[in-house]
DNA sequence: AGCCAGGGTCTGC
DNA sequence: GCAGACCATGGC
């Protein structure tokens, strides 16, 4: 059974005691979001739901810095996760050999309750593409079309906003063939055809079908757009890694087991499958 | 230099 | 239904 979190204001902080497992590097930079970086060892810095926020975690003490426990009862709490409790949820896959094997690569991952406009968007540009570029599209999307917050930090910006834009607007964030997929998203989005902050009230199939009307939406960006944005803990996106370590490792689908955290079973076994390559 | 990237669409069987 | 070409761009 869960324990209820132990938090307290520091100053401008909040701190969070006994967080297990979790892990900054594993969680902000592993493709499940664009926009943090490190700023030292422990130490990292990003902006999400329009603010700027630096995050540092040393051994079990999460340290959100220039905050409250409002802000943080909010917003950062469910942005990372931290009513769920993943001791638990590690503890009874463990029932399973393969998956065992495949939390010791990333067992410090939380699957991010992110913006949901801001991962449609993000996983639309992720397509046939990667990390590093996509890191960079976003951020120039950023700059040019949000809103600067900071020295050099921008909010995602607004579907409303991206609606009024042309193809060639877009050109400088060099996107390419994907300018008319944001567009779309963003237009279906402002004119509330996808209603996407109401998205997790439906059923999961329910969501995926409205995400997938989008033009350059498919299972793939949809799937990503409910587990990282919408809180659909058990989509489960399959990327040509994830395919193919379904058919080497699991015959096929996942254990019973597994199905009701399938998202986060999800990210255990595609850092397992990236970084051995299944070469095993 | 050339292949590939956390895909999706469109066309042709 | 399913395979294959094509899509812009740049990382490695």
């Amino acid at each position: 059974m869960k324990t209820d979190l132990i938090y307290e204001q520091q100053g401008n902080n909040v701190v969070i005691f006994n967080v297990f497992p979790f892990d900054l590097e594993q969680t902000l930079d592993c493709g499940q979001s664009f926009r943090w970086c490190r700023v030292s060892d422990n130490t990292w810095q990003g902006v999400a739901h329009g603010r700027i926020m630096k995050i540092a975690y040393n051994e079990g003490s999460l340290t959100l810095f220039n905050t409250n426990t409002d802000e943080f009862n909010k917003i950062w709490r469910g942005y990372f996760d931290l009513d769920r409790d993943y001791a638990q949820i590690i503890e009874t896959i463990k029932s399973d050999r393969v998956l065992t094997k495949a939390v010791e690569y990333a067992g410090g991952i939380r699957v991010l309750r992110q913006d949901p406009w801001e991962t449609l968007c993000s996983f639309i540009i992720s397509q046939n593409n990667n990390i590093k570029r996509i890191k960079g599209i976003i951020q120039r999307l950023c700059m040019h079309f949000g809103e600067q917050i900071g020295e050099g930090f921008y909010t995602f910006p607004a579907p409303e906003h991206l609606a009024k834009l042309t193809a060639g607007d877009l050109s400088p964030i060099k996107c390419g063939f994907r300018a008319k997929y944001i567009l779309d998203a963003a237009q279906k989005v402002a004119e509330g055809r996808v209603d996407i902050y109401n998205l997790h009230k439906l059923p999961i199939t329910k969501a995926r079908e409205r995400l997938m009307a989008i033009y350059g939406v498919g299972p793939k960006v949809a799937d990503c757009t409910l587990l990282f944005g919408c809180g659909f803990i058990e989509a489960f996106p399959q990327d040509v890694w994830i395919k193919r370590a379904m058919k080497v490792l699991f015959d096929g689908s996942l254990p019973d087991v597994a199905k009701p955290y399938a998202g986060i079973v999800q990210q255990y076994i595609f850092h397992y499958a990236r970084i051995t390559k299944l070469e095993i």
